[in-house]
RNA sequence: GGGCGGUUAGCUCAAUUGGCAGAGCGCCACGUUUACACCGUGGAUGUUACAGGUUCGAGUCCUGUACCGCCCA
C-alpha cells in the first residue's frame, strides 16, 4: 500500500494505467477461451475525424459496457476502426492540394489515391489516440479501416454477390446531385431544410392563341423551365379540361410543349397545372416515362447552364434563377411571385443546395433485403432502446427505396464492374481480371464510380472478423450484442447493417440497438462546428479528467435523452472523484492494516455494529441497482447509484460513524470497522470502475487491493447478496431500520442545533426520551457515535424525562430529544415552531384519514397500498400526539423561572 | 403535410407496473473540523404547460389545445 497523495493529479495517472492495461493486454478479445462472448463493434467514426462530445458519449456508453460485461467474466472484445469517408476525405486532400495550386485531375487518379493514403498515414489516427485518452478498452490489435484489404475484400465480394442476383442494377434516374462535391448522393445523403423560397407563377402562352391565352404555372425554381417538355394537369380537375390537345409555347425559349394529363398534379398546390421537368425532378422524372416525355438536361455536374440553356449557356444556376425572373417579368410573363418555405436538399458533406440530376448510376435494390430485416425487428430479436425508434426503424423499412451506391470521385472502393470495348459484355469481378470474361477481348475497362462509403460500413459487424474467409472469430464473435449509436445513424447504417448481416451471414448482427440522445450546449442547441459552440472532450480531459468527463456524461443522460452540456457540468465528475480519493486517504490514515478479503469477508456476526450492518445492506442495495441500471441500459442510474452510495452512505453516514471508533483505542472495534470499511470501498470501487476506469484503478493498486487482483479492470463484478445471505453473515434487517430512524434522529436533532444558532463545533448536552425500550438500548449503544455526530458532550437517556422548564425539542421516529440551552429560550417562538410542524403533520394525517375513511379506496386499492397507509396513519398519529406532547409542556412552564435561573 | 419526442424547483434533469413529487447545480445561514472548501451542517423553493376525461387514487393513462425540438415528405 503506497501512501496516497493530498490531492488526486489525473494527468500523471491516467496515461500510466492505459499504458499499462495494454501491456498486460486486458483489451485482448481471444476467441479460443471461450465463454460467453460479449461482442460490441465501434461505429466507426471517419478517418478524417476529431473527437467530439458526441463521440465522448458514444465511446463511454460503449466502454462503460465492455468493461462492466469483462468484469463480469464474459468473453468480452469490441473492435475499434475508422472509416474512410469517401468524399470527407476527398474533400481534404483537394482542399491540400489547392494550396499547392493543384487539382486531383492534376495528378491524375492512382497518385491522387496515393496522396490520400499518405494523408491517411499521417493525420488518420487522431481519433484513435484521441479515444485512448477518455480510455477505452478497445482490442486495438483488432483495428479496422474500412479501406483494409480484408474489408475491401468483403466489399467487393458483397457487390459481387448482389449483382449476380440481380439486386445491384445500373440505370438512369434521377439522384440527389451535389454540385459541389460533384457526385451522386443517396437520399439519406442529402439532407432536407427549409429555405425561404419564392413561388413564382410563370404565364405559359397556349400556341395559336391570343395574348391573354396563357396557363399559369407555379414553381420554385424557374431556371428549370429551360429544361420543360410539358405541362400536367390532374385528369379530374374540370377548371383545365380546355387546354388537353393544346400544345403550350416555353417562354424564353419558345419550344413546344404539350400537355398531359396525370394523377400526379396535386390540384390544390399553387394553380393546380404543374411545368414538368423529367431531368430536373424526380416527380416529373416519373411523368415523363408515364407519358413517354423526353429529357432536356440544362445543367452540367458543376450546377453551370450548359447548351441546351441556349442564351443561358455557362451560368450559374441561382444567376440563372434570377436571370430568367428578370426576364419573365420584361416580357410580362411573371405574373406574381410569394413567399414559399420549403424543404431543400443539401449535400451532408459540403452544405451545398443539391440538385436533382438525372444521370447513370449505381442501385441496390432494397426491398428483397428489407423484408428479412423488418421481420427480425418485428419479431424482437433486435430490440432498440429507447423502444419508440422501432417505429423509425420499421417505417423506414415499408417506405424503402433503392439505394443509389455509385459515387463519381476516386476516394473510396471502386466499382468491380469491368466493360469490353470489343463485344458490350459487361460483367461484375472478384479479381481484376485482364481480359473480356466472354469474348476473350484484351480492350477491357472498368467502372470509373467508387461505392458510397456505407456500402463497407453496412457489412462492419462482420467483414471485422474476417468475412469473407473462414475465421474462428467470426464464428465465436458474430452475432454482436449492442450497437451504441444516435439517431441520425439509422437509416444510413443500422438499417443496412441488418440487412447485410441477414443477407451474407444469414443472421442478426446484433442483438440491442442503443440509441443515445443528442448532446446540446447549455442553451439546447445541437453541438456543431460551424456554430462554434462545441466543448472539445480532450480540453475537458485535460482540465477536469477524463473520468470526470465520462462520469458527467453519464450522470446526465437519462436513457436515450439529450444531453446539455457546460463546461461546469464536468465539475460533478470532478469532485465525485475528489470526494472517493479523500475517502481513501482517510482510510489510509487509520492504518495499515491489510484489507479485509472483500469478496468473502467472513464477518464475525457478533461484532457487527448497528452501523456495520446498515452500510452492506446498503452496498449490496447498491450492488443490485447498479446492475440491473446496467442492464436495462440506464446508465444515469447507474452513475447515480454509486454516486449516492459512496458520497451520501459511505462518506457522508459510515466515514463519520467510524470516526470516534478510530481515533479511540478499542483495538477490536477499530480493525472491525476498518474490515467493513475496506469490504464496502472496494466493492463501491469495482462498482464505479466502468465508468471511472483511471482513478479507480490507481485507488485499487494505491489501496493495495491488487493483492487480490492485479487489476481492478480484471477483478470480478460485485456480487448482490440478498438479505437473507446477509442475514447470515449478522445483518438484521430490523436493525437496519433502526440504523435509517437513527440518521433521521440525528438530523432531527442537527436541526434543533442550526434552529438556535449553535456552531457545529459547539459542545452541548442532549436527553433522549427514546419511545421504547429497545430503541432506547440500541441508542446508548451507540452512544459514542451519536455524540460525536451531534458534536454532544453528553447524552442523558431518560425515558420518563419531563423537561423542569421550556427546553428546545424535537421528534423523531426515536423518540424525542431535548436540547438544554443556557439562557432564556423564546417559549412563544418555541411553540410557535412546534405549531408549524404540527400543522404539517395534522394536514398530512387529515390527507391519510381521508383516504383511510374511502370505502372505496378500502375495498379497491391493493392491500399493502392500504396497509402501507394505516402504518402511515399510525406514525403521523405518534408524531402528532408527540408534538402535542411537547407544546403542552411548553405552555406550562414558566418562563419566569428560566428567567430567575440566568441570573 | 405525416411521424416522434419534450414541457416537473431559479437552471439542468430524475420519478419502475398509476400509490408519500426527488437529485445535482445555484440560492440563504452557519462552519476552516484532526479525509475532503473540488468540503461539512442546516434551510428555502412546485397550480408537474393548459383544458377536459378515466380512476378509490394521475407527473404517470385517454382526448383536445398551446409552445419547443427532431425526423421524414
Amino acid at each position: 500500500m503506497t501512501e496516497l497523495s493530498k490531492t488526486y493529479d489525473p494527468k500523471a495517472v491516467e496515461d500510466k494505467w492505459y499504458a499499462w492495461w495494454m501491456e498486460r493486454g486486458y483489451f485482448r478479445g481471444d476467441a479460443s477461451k471461450g465463454g460467453t462472448p460479449y461482442p460490441i463493434v465501434i461505429p466507426p467514426p471517419n478517418v478524417t475525424g476529431i473527437l467530439h462530445m458526441g463521440h465522448a458519449l458514444n465511446n463511454t456508453i460503449q466502454d462503460v459496457l465492455t468493461r462492466w460485461r469483462r468484469m463480469q467474466g464474459y468473453n468480452t472484445v469490441w473492435v475499434p476502426g475508422t472509416d474512410h469517408a469517401g468524399i470527407a476525405t476527398q474533400n481534404v486532400v483537394e482542399r491540400a492540394l489547392k494550396e499547392e495550386g493543384k487539382s486531383r485531375h492534376d495528378l491524375g487518379r492512382d497518385a491522387f489515391v496515393e496522396r490520400v493514403w499518405q494523408w491517411r498515414e499521417q493525420y488518420g489516427n487522431t481519433i484513435k489516440n484521441q479515444l485512448m485518452r477518455i480510455g477505452a478498452s478497445c482490442d486495438w490489435e483488432r483495428e479496422r479501416f474500412t479501406m483494409d484489404e480484408g474489408l475491401s475484400r468483403a466489399v467487393t465480394e458483397v457487390f459481387v454477390r448482389l449483382y449476380e442476383k440481380n439486386l445491384i442494377y445500373r440505370g438512369n434516374y434521377i439522384i440527389n446531385w451535389c454540385p459541389r462535391c460533384q457526385t451522386a448522393l443517396s437520399d439519406e445523403e442529402s439532407e432536407h431544410r427549409s429555405v425561404d423560397g419564392r413561388l413564382y407563377y410563370v404565364r405559359y402562352p397556349i400556341k395559336g392563341g391570343k395574348k391573354k391565352d396563357y396557363v399559369l404555372v407555379a414553381t420554385t425554381r424557374p431556371e428549370t423551365l429551360l429544361g420543360d417538355v410539358a405541362v400536367a394537369i390532374n385528369p379530374r380537375d374540370d377548371r383545365y379540361r380546355h387546354l388537353v390537345g393544346k400544345e403550350i409555347v416555353l417562354p424564353v425559349l419558345h419550344r413546344t410543349l404539350t400537355v398531359v394529363e396525370d394523377d400526379f398534379v396535386d390540384p390544390e398546390f399553387g394553380t393546380g397545372v404543374v411545368k414538368v421537368t423529367p431531368a430536373h425532378d424526380p416527380n416529373d422524372f416519373e411523368m415523363g416515362q408515364r407519358h413517354e416525355l423526353p429529357s432536356v438536361n440544362v445543367m452540367d455536374e458543376d450546377g453551370y447552364m450548359n447548351d441546351a440553356a441556349g442564351p443561358y449557356k455557362g451560368m450559374d444556376r441561382f444567376e440563372c434563377r434570377a436571370r430568367i425572373v428578370e426576364q419573365l417579368k420584361e416580357e410580362g410573363l411573371l405574373e406574381r411571385e410569394e413567399p414559399h418555405p420549403h424543404a431543400v436538399g443539401h449535400c451532408y458533406r459540403c452544405d451545398a443546395v443539391v440538385e436533382p440530376r438525372l444521370s447513370p448510376q449505381w442501385f441496390v435494390k432494397m426491398k428483397p433485403l428489407a423484408r428479412p430485416a423488418l421481420d427480425v425487428v418485428k419479431e424482437g430479436r433486435i430490440q432498440f432502446v429507447p423502444e419508440r425508434w422501432t417505429k423509425v426503424y420499421v417505417e423506414w423499412m415499408e417506405n424503402i427505396r433503392d439505394w443509389c451506391i455509385s459515387r463519381q470521385i476516386w476516394w473510396g472502393h471502386r466499382i468491380p464492374v469491368f466493360y469490353c470495348d470489343e463485344c458490350g459484355n459487361e460483367w461484375a469481378s472478384r479479381e481484376t481480371p485482364d481480359a473480356c470474361a466472354a469474348c476473350g477481348g484484351a480492350r477491357i475497362r472498368q467502372d470509373e464510380d467508387v461505392l458510397d462509403t456505407w456500402f463497407s460500413s453496412w457489412l462492419w459487424p462482420f467483414s471485422v472478423f474476417g468475412w469473407p474467409d473462414e475465421d474462428p472469430d467470426r464464428d465465436f464473435y458474430y452475432p454482436t450484442a449492442t450497437l451504441s449509436t444516435a439517431s441520425e445513424i439509422i437509416f444510413f447504417w443500422v438499417a443496412r447493417m441488418v440487412m447485410a448481416g441477414l443477407e451474407c451471414m444469414n443472421d442478426i448482427p446484433f442483438t440491442h440497438v442503443y440509441i443515445h440522445g443528442t448532446v446540446r450546449d447549455e442553451i439546447g442547441r445541437k453541438m456543431s462546428k460551424s456554430l462554434g459552440n462545441s466543448i472539445d472532450p480532450l480540453t475537458i480531459v485535460d482540465k477536469y479528467s477524463a473520468d470526470a468527463l465520462r462520469f458527467s456524461l453519464m450522470m446526465l443522460s437519462a436513457t436515450g435523452t439529450d444531453v446539455q452540456l457546460s463546461d461546469e457540468k464536468f465539475e460533478i465528475g470532478r469532485n465525485f472523484g475528489t470526494k472517493l480519493w479523500n475517502a481513501a486517504r482517510f482510510m489510509q490514515m487509520h492504518g495499515a492494516t491489510a484489507p479485509a478479503d472483500f469478496v468473502e469477508p467472513q464477518f464475525d456476526a457478533a461484532l457487527l455494529s448497528a452501523d456495520d450492518q446498515h452500510i452492506l445492506a446498503r452496498l449490496h442495495d447498491t450492488i443490485a441497482s447498479c446492475t440491473e441500471s446496467l442492464e436495462r441500459f440506464r446508465f444515469n442510474d447507474y452513475a447515480r447509484g454509486i454516486y449516492d452510495f459512496l458520497w451520501h452512505q459511505y462518506c457522508d453516514w459510515y466515514v463519520e460513524y467510524s470516526k470516534p471508533i478510530l481515533y479511540g483505542d478499542d483495538a477490536v472495534r477499530r480493525d472491525q470497522v476498518l474490515k467493513v470499511m475496506h469490504y464496502a470501498y472496494a466493492n463501491a470501487l469495482r462498482l464505479l470502475h466502468p465508468l471511472m476506469p483511471f482513478v479507480t484503478e490507481e485507488l485499487w493498486q494505491g489501496m493495495g487491493y491488487n493483492a487480490f487482483h492485479e487489476s481492478i479492470m480484471i477483478a470480478p463484478w460485485p456480487e448482490m447478496r440478498e438479505i437473507d445471505e446477509l442475514e447470515e453473515w449478522g445483518v438484521q434487517a430490523a436493525v437496519v431500520s433502526y440504523v435509517d430512524a437513527k440518521h433521521d434522529l440525528i438530523r432531527v436533532a442537527r436541526q434543533l442545533r442550526a434552529d438556535y444558532g449553535l456552531p457545529p463545533r459547539r459542545e452541548i448536552d442532549l436527553i433522549i426520551r427514546a419511545s421504547n425500550e429497545r430503541n432506547e438500548k440500541r441508542l446508548i449503544r451507540d452512544e459514542e457515535s451519536i455524540a460525536s455526530l451531534l458534536s454532544a458532550k453528553k447524552i442523558q437517556f431518560d425515558r420518563h424525562y419531563a423537561p423542569p422548564k421550556a427546553m428546545p425539542s424535537a421528534i423523531s421516529q426515536l423518540g424525542a430529544v431535548y436540547m438544554p440551552v443556557e439562557g432564556v429560550i423564546d417559549v412563544e417562538q418555541e411553540v410557535g415552531k412546534l405549531r408549524v410542524q404540527q400543522e404539517k403533520v395534522a394536514a398530512e394525517l387529515q390527507k391519510v384519514v381521508r383516504k383511510l375513511g374511502n370505502m372505496d379506496f378500502i375495498s379497491k386499492a391493493p392491500k399493502h397500498v392500504v396497509a402501507q397507509q394505516e402504518e402511515r396513519k399510525k406514525s403521523l398519529v405518534e408524531k402528532s400526539d408527540k408534538l402535542e406532547k411537547l407544546i403542552e409542556t411548553l405552555s406550562e412552564s414558566d418562563p419566569a423561572a428560566s428567567q430567575q435561573e440566568r441570573t
